[in-house]
DNA sequence: GCTATGATCATA
DNA sequence: ATGATCATAGCA
């Protein structure tokens, strides 16, 4: 399929990889629905010298995939209801990932998909999705239809307690899908 | 094995 | 401000 993100594009420094996947389009192929949204929302999430990130201590059973190869998925359980949506960044072997915060929805998307856990409950978004390498398969970012000119938000990350003042968080500026700041 | 807790959201 | 609800991490 053509458009599809290549390896390259999530082998680069996280905080690049997070600004440039505003616009990208997300393509999940779920049985015979295909659910598209388009990143309004991402968050940086650097490796081990980040305070607020999952890999800062260190590899996990949970975070193995932060380590390992770029452009796979880093899906997790949060509140016991919520399913997050992350993109694995860096080169192999050093960790990083980029938060998914919100889409806006362009086809078979059920509900909203500003916030991360309704992003991953409207594209049907699991923790099969672990793991899942996003250059192939069911789940996939595409290359924007578009090329706009996007102008960009940028402010500090959302809902974390350690490094808020982090201006990690990068944002389509007016967008309407964008989650609300708190 | 046991327990606390969290990169959330909806409701009041 | 609070509750829903569970995989993971840290500790015994």
């Amino acid at each position: 399929m053509r458009g599809i993100l290549k390896r390259s594009f999530y082998s680069r420094p996280t905080i690049d990889v997070a600004r440039d996947l505003l616009g990208k389009i997300i393509v999940h192929r779920d049985g015979d629905q295909t659910r598209t949204g388009r990143i309004v929302e991402t968050e940086a999430y650097l490796g081990t010298s980040d305070p607020a990130a999952h890999a800062y201590r260190g590899a996990t059973p949970r975070t193995r995939v932060l380590f390992g190869h770029p452009g796979h998925a880093y899906v997790y359980l949060i509140y016991g209801m919520y399913h997050c949506l992350n993109v694995v960044a860096e080169e192999e072997g050093t960790a990083g990932c980029v938060l998914i915060r919100a889409i806006e929805p362009v086809a078979n998307v059920t509900g909203s998909g500003n916030g991360p856990g309704r992003l991953t409950r409207a594209l049907g978004i699991t923790l099969e999705h672990y793991g899942a390498d996003l250059t192939q398969g069911n789940l996939t970012i595409r290359e924007a239809a578009k090329r706009d000119q996007l102008e960009i938000g940028i402010s500090p990350r959302i809902g974390i307690r350690e490094a808020v003042d982090w201006p990690l968080r990068f944002f389509v500026a007016g967008n309407s899908h964008v989650s609300r700041a708190r």
